[in-house]
DNA sequence: ATTATATTCGAAAACGATTTCGTTGATAAT
DNA sequence: ATTATCAACGAAATCGTTTTCGAATATAAT
């Protein structure tokens, strides 16, 4: 491998008077800069990250974590949606993306990469442990969380406008004429599913539409298929389903074609997310639109923030907005 | 942050020595490493990594570089069970991994990783342009690729069966008594739809059953639903459609249901992939199955064997094994 | 002509680890 | 008692870069 110091004796100059040059600095002469550089090109030389890094302490790499129950990323194409977020975000500044899937809940001491520093910073996507966000914490190391909200104070968040989505689809349901709105969901225990689940209580009231316990289904993700049809044996069925994420909707479908019904004619619903597969659906899926893209690129530019600045101090959340898309899975009741 | 040296002005000894102990070299007495391991842990001493790439030249890190049209991950679900069969095993093997998405087909430089010397090899999943290919080459890192076969001779590959895998779903088809098969897939010039459409093409010749160009639908990758829509509306339908990915099968499912035909029972379909979404499909998709998570994982061990060992002779191909998964979507004809 | 100021460069230290090689003292062999 | 062998350690070099500071030269000011 070429080092600087080949180059330095190739151009007849000393390794500093390289190192300067390749830098830019005040005290080098345009003229050996120039020779430097053509030199520096010609033989392809790009500076080893090992000195650099050393003798900078940054490592210019982004370590982002991942988490969820089991498969971290194909299990939700929405997940996958929020790390080309964060990695086109992260190429765009030039930095490098080391990727950590913690698939199971356990409290696994931290990764490699964070134990031996070799990231400046980190974004975790998912519900975490929070012991294991503490855990981070302490080893004071830049944090950014996406999504699901902490109760932690120094920490910056990126999160989705859960609840708000949540009433806005309510609302939408209630003006078209739905007054028994069915509510599926994983469970409850976590953080978004329940902030989605506050929305619906909160648009119910709004509209004095009485709560029944006996319309909401919540337990294992992607279990929309059982509590579909839970939801349709009921005695007094609901004329639609809020859905808190698009894959649970979907997977309700399959339950309303089993039992010979039409959507949105015998039953509706409404989704969130707005994966691709929503409107490839039959029929299309109407949901809450959540900009994944933009909440990893969010997350990156608070990263990267706090991470050149040193700017740490205003550990404010940033809400993502969210988004309703009309679709064909909702019926309109003449009012 | 606590170095080397902190433990060795704590232990009393050199830092020399403390690098021994804690490496467990042979010239240190047992009592003299008991001391130095139990300071190293009392005080959360964790080397740093900087010290140890620059000295072994070893980053511990693999570069994992995918490509797509666009969206290289949330596009299609296969490729996030590809990357999360790779990080559990480049996790396993204390590994970093260090992602990087190739979303457009431009012929762009390198990643910083590569060029920055930043990773001790590469692994390349989907279609890659062959310059960026050769580009690494000459950059003498290791390099495995995953799926779509490149004619280079000196690069490991782990590749999909996809011709036989092809084979056996016509074949099945056949065998079921279907005579007129439509073949909808991405574009063609993709290797790995190509050698699908080779499988499907040897399995007619095996039966004697002509090959009819106006069957054959590829283009746009999810270009499923028109491609489907074209078929059904053929002069002499096909009473089974086989889809290169099961992407393709399901934007089908979408066109046939417009059609207000019924599958199997008007016409079957077959997949390739066996996506999660694909047994929730209604009616549950047949399809070929790819052990996603297994070519990953198989992809790391290979490129971490040459790492280790400079084992970088054998320049083999895997084959990956697929299998046919029974559901619902193909009609059975009486023989 | 002398001094002050810029400009341009290089020697050397530093970053945090590993490794080579030489030194010391103890033990074993003669 | 002398020499050979061995175990246990440390000094110093090394990896590839950056940065500080002093030296040398050229230029400007007096």
């Amino acid at each position: 491998m070429i080092t600087i110091k080949d180059i330095a004796r190739i151009a007849n100059v000393s390794p500093s008077t390289v190192s300067k040059a390749l830098n830019s600095r005040s005290d080098v002469s345009l003229d050996t800069q120039k020779k430097i550089m053509q030199i520096a090109e010609e033989y392809n030389f790009i500076p080893s990250a090992f000195g650099r890094n050393l003798k900078n302490k940054t490592t210019e790499s982004i370590g982002v974590i991942f988490c969820r129950e089991s498969k971290p990323l194909s299990g939700n194409p929405f997940y996958s949606r929020v790390l080309e977020g964060i990695e086109g975000e992260l190429a765009l500044n030039n930095y490098n993306l080391v990727l950590h899937l913690l698939a199971n809940n356990t409290t696994s001491s931290p990764p490699k990469m964070i134990k031996e520093h070799q990231v400046d910073g980190v974004i975790l996507v998912g519900t975490m442990q929070e012991e294991f966000i503490v855990e981070l914490q302490n080893r004071d190391i830049p944090v950014v969380l996406v999504d699901p909200k902490v109760p932690q104070e120094n920490i910056r968040q990126i999160l989705i406008d859960n609840e708000y989505g949540a009433f806005m689809a309510i609302k939408y349901l209630i003006e078209h004429g739905h007054k028994r709105i069915g509510f599926i969901s994983g469970d409850l225990e976590r953080k978004s599913f329940h902030q989605r689940f506050l929305g619906y209580i909160k648009a119910l009231k709004l509209y004095n539409i009485p709560y029944d316990e006996s319309l909401i289904k919540a337990g294992d993700l992607e279990a929309g298929y059982e509590h579909t049809k839970d939801l349709l044996n009921l005695e007094s069925k609901p004329s639609a389903i809020f859905a808190t994420n698009d894959i649970n909707a979907i997977y309700g479908y399959k339950a309303v074609k089993e039992a010979n019904m039409r959507i949105p004619e015998d039953i509706s619903f409404i989704g969130f997310d707005d994966i691709d597969l929503a409107k490839m659906a039959s029929p299309p899926l109407t949901t809450i639109r959540v900009y994944k893209e933009e909440l990893g690129s969010i997350a990156v530019r608070n990263l990267l923030n706090i991470v050149k600045n040193e700017n740490n101090n205003t550990a404010v959340d940033t809400l993502v907005p969210i988004r309703l898309i009309e679709r064909d899975s909702v019926y309109f009741f003449d009012k």
